[in-house]
DNA sequence: AGAGATTAGTTTCTTTTTGAAACTATCTTT
DNA sequence: AAAGATAGTTTCAAAAAGAAACTAATCTCT
């Protein structure tokens, strides 16, 4: 016997986030992403378009943008609309899928900013300490 | 005027984790990682030490693990108590701010588990178009 | 007594990912 | 004619992650 630990709950058919072989993980690998929850949080708000997501979610490059709504549509959680006009426009929204998940997302965006202040003294304590 | 977007809501006093030089964006980059997710959200199940953390979470390296730990302790999430035994033990475990934020991150491993399934249909869905 | 395992990390090196910037192609506006 | 907009891709440098070895003190097994 190695150690003794906790095991948790782990739902319907023995999936579990925390193997790393687990399909779970590779699930969690890609929504567990500061991008990836700041792009679902967005789209909350409705359909948007490449350059206007890029102008909301302050900081990301073109790139990694571009990699990432391109995961979340293969992962069912985002549409990809094209419209020829010219120049093109392209829609992302959220899949019925992908609006299951907003909700826990928001919790989680929405704690980052109402608990700011707690960790910005928790650091400066720490940074005082060490 | 630049483009016509809707305004999201933002708490109390104008964070606003989608605004790069925000202070809750860096909240958010620390909480937004998968590593970081996980192990709050496995610390829920109580004090754990270093090696524990390390064998329950499938995957992370002890670098990567040593990092994130100082991280989230330096944000007031966890607390890190030593003991003077041989060989050392070290017991991480969630502050009460902390457990204010695993309620909202296990939404979100615990909808990894849950929706595993129609994520790989949907992938396999994409690949077979693409 | 020496080998091996344990603890909680750090260090080093390689590989992967990220970010910044430039580039594509087509059309409209100045 | 040059600039600006669309939605990206490409290229290259910098940062981060991962794998593996190493630390130091002590206990256990042979």
């Amino acid at each position: 016997m190695v150690t003794t630990r906790k095991l948790r709950e782990v739902p319907s058919d023995h999936y579990n986030v925390f193997a790393k072989e687990c399909p779970a993980r590779m699930v969690l690998d890609r929504i567990g992403d500061k991008w990836a929850l700041l792009i679902l949080d967005h789209l909350k708000s409705g359909k948007t378009r490449f350059n206007e997501l890029k102008r909301s979610v302050g900081g990301i490059s073109q790139k990694v943008l571009s990699g990432v709504l391109k995961t979340l549509e293969r992962d069912g959680l985002i549409y990809r609309e094209v419209y020829p006009t010219v120049p093109v426009t392209v829609e992302y929204s959220l899949t019925p899928l992908g609006e299951t998940l907003t909700e826990a997302i928001s919790a989680v965006t929405h704690w980052a900013e109402l608990h700011m202040k707690e960790i910005l003294s928790a650091r400066e304590a720490y940074d005082l300490k060490v």
